[in-house]
Order: C-alpha cells, then sequence, then structure tokens
DNA sequence: CACAAAAAATGAGTGCGCTCAAATTAATTC
DNA sequence: GAATTAATTTGAGCGCACTCATTTTTTGTG
C-alpha cells in the first residue's frame, strides 16, 4: 500500500475541494458569470491558489466535466444494450449524453465551445481518457453488431466507434450553437448514422 | 441603382479597414497577442469602434475568415473535379482546406476554437453561409459520382455530404489539438471516409 | 528539537476585453 | 443655412483571468 504523505493528502483534498465548489457555481450561475475568485472563497483558499491547481479556468471546466462524463459512458453503454440494432443502439448511446447536457444547456455550450480545440497538456489528458472510454464501449456495440461472420479485434472497430461519434459530435455542436433545434438533431441524426451504417455508395 | 449615403460608404469602409487590419495583426502575432487596441490603431479608430462592428474579438475572427474561406471552397471543388472516384474527390476537398490551415497553424487553431460553439447571431449568419456553400459543393462531388440510375435533387444529398464533412471536421480538431499528427491525420481521414462510403456493415 | 531546503499558498498587481455616458458627425426639416 | 434629430465615434473606466514575489507550511537531516 502506497502511503501518501501529509502533503498529498492534502493537494488531493484542495483539489477537490476546488472542482466541487466549481461545479456548484458553475451549475448555479453558469460559467462566465462564475469568477475565479467565488471559486476560490467558495474552496476556502486565496485566489492564486485556483490556478495551481488549474492552468486556467477553462480547464477547470473540462475538470468539472470529466468525472460525470465517465459515468455517463456507462450509463449510456448500459441503455443501448438495452434495445435491438446498431442503428438504435448508437442513437440510445448517444442520447444519454443529450439527455445529460440538456440538464444543463448553457453550461453544455461551454463546454462545447472548450472541446473545440484543446490546448494544454492536462486537458488533451483527461479528454483522451474520456475519449478512449467512449470509442471502446461503442466499439463493443459495434462489434457485438457485426454478423459478417469475421471475428474483429476490439482496435480495428475504432474506426467505425469514430465514424459514428463524428456525425454525432457534429450534430451536436450544430444543436448547441443554434442551427438546429431538437427535432431536427433527432431527425439529422438518424438520417446521417444510418447512412454511415448503409454507406454512401 | 442604389446611392449609399456618405454614412453607409464610411461604415463600409471602416469596416473593410478594422478587418483588413485584424486580419494582418493576427497572422503577424497571433490571435491572443493581438490586443483590441492594436486592431484599433492599426485600423485609425479609436478602440471602442472596433466593438461596434465587430460584438466580440471573437466575432472579429469569424469575419476574418470568412471571405477567405469562401475562396477555398471554390478552389477545393474545382481541385476535387481533377480526380476520379469520390473518395479520393473528397480527400482532395478537405486538402484544400488543411493545406490552408497548414500556412498559419496558430491561428488555424484559434479558429477551431471558436467554431467549436458559436453564441452570436453575427457569427451564425458568417458560418451558416460558408456551411451553405461548403456542402452544395460536396453535394455536387456526391451527385455525379452516383451510379444507381436514380437521379437525386441535390437537397437529397445533403447528409451524404454533412457525413463527409462532419468526419473531416472530426479529425481536424484531433490534428489542431495534437491528438494526432499531419500522418496519422491522413490516414484516419482516409480510413473512415471510405468506411462511410461503403458503409458499416 | 533546531535548522535548512523544498513545496505550496497567498493576494496585491497587471493587462486586456469590453462598456457606456458624453461628444461628434451626418441626415433631415422648414 | 440654421435648427433638430438620429446615427456614429470616442476613450476613460471597470471587472476579471491570470501572474509572481513574498510568506507560510511541510519535509528531511543531524
Amino acid at each position: 500500500m502506497v502511503a501518501l504523505g501529509r502533503r498529498e493528502q492534502n493537494k488531493l483534498e484542495k483539489r477537490g475541494r476546488i472542482i466541487a465548489a466549481a461545479r456548484a457555481l458553475f451549475r448555479h450561475k453558469g460559467f462566465d458569470a462564475t469568477t475565479s475568485q467565488e471559486i476560490a472563497d467558495a474552496a476556502g483558499v486565496a485566489g492564486g491558489t485556483v490556478f495551481t491547481y488549474a492552468r486556467t479556468k477553462d480547464d477547470l471546466l473540462i475538470m468539472v466535466f470529466h468525472d460525470e462524463m465517465m459515468e455517463i459512458v456507462e450509463r449510456a453503454y448500459v441503455a443501448a444494450r438495452g434495445v435491438d440494432g446498431l442503428l438504435d443502439q448508437a442513437i440510445t448511446f448517444f442520447e444519454a449524453f443529450v439527455a445529460y447536457h440538456e440538464r444543463d444547456l448553457p453550461l453544455a455550450h461551454a463546454l462545447m465551445r472548450q472541446l473545440g480545440f484543446v490546448d494544454s497538456a492536462d486537458q488533451r489528458t483527461l479528454v483522451s481518457e474520456l475519449m478512449t472510454s467512449l470509442l471502446g464501449r461503442l466499439a463493443l456495440l459495434v462489434q457485438a453488431a457485426k454478423t459478417d461472420g469475421t471475428v474483429d479485434e476490439i482496435s480495428a472497430l475504432i474506426p467505425s466507434a469514430r465514424s459514428l461519434f463524428a456525425i454525432y459530435y457534429f450534430h451536436l455542436g450544430s444543436w448547441l450553437s443554434g442551427y438546429l433545434d431538437r427535432a431536427q438533431f433527432d431527425r439529422a441524426l438518424r438520417t446521417d448514422l444510418g447512412l454511415l451504417l448503409r454507406g454512401l455508395s
């Protein structure tokens, strides 16, 4: 067993307080309206301390989402396994994320904007972890749906999972950015995922 | 003929100066390093004036890209028509954008980040215009490649064009965000576009 | 326990995006 | 062409994300 020194303990606990404070404030007041000073106050640390745990306020947003999103991936996978046909499975899978975002659209907007381009190594680590988990689950669905005899390695199915996700992600952005309303989003997603399954030609 | 009053004239010309100044400075110093005051100075207006022509500095970035991107769409279409097979046509098409971004990666990063989520109506207008043009051209390529006898309306081919673009856009983000290097990007793009053409099942 | 070295926290300070009340300029009316 | 109204410009000022020299806390050593 690895004994965490007092220092490590404190840091971990403080980090937790900061993320929790950020989450609560982002939810309650919105991302932009929340100041880093408020987060610091709520976490019981000085203003500057926040920035030793997160390089930017944006990093904080990613941290806030990371844990919750990891759970949604599992929930989405379980839900998807409960339906028949890869198309409906994929839609059910993504629906779990949409439902999650729908509970706090303004924050979803902020996240979308942040994910659009990731520039810090810290963010990349968190997002990579999330994507690996998400694509892995999707790939499992694809694997189970394969009926053509070939027993593909899961890694060979990542491109398929990635393509499904790419299409979902594009439409998600269109919806959150206000190009599509929710009904249009659902329709476009089904259409385009279907197209991917069937093939363009 | 519509006579533009002196006022309209001035506004148009001033708008042009501001965008041109922003473009030059963004290219020369980078987006973040350029201050709105510098743009104002270079355009010969007061600091506040910049924000009557663009609501935010981000809007300015979209404006800077809009015109150039519209041209790239045409160039990309012409280039794509010169090759055979929809897959290679699509790759050639997107390659034109990649080549454009490659000339100024830092700025491409900034744009990517901005497109991730669009919140102002001004931005939405510009981006919509661009996407309509882009998807229209892609749809033309798809139409020309159709050999199955069906004579589809161009609007019926938008989902196909959209799906192609969605996959490109996802990989573009992965590349610009540093998840993929250029070679990996090329490979992933070809793989996934091919998958879309053939179909997952 | 005393002391030194390293790590972490602090908060006043800085620069920049953006606002807005006041000033300027253009259009309109008689 | 003066007077009135409307549109545009202006720049000082504000708030907030982020920095960094200093202080405080923790760990390691004899």
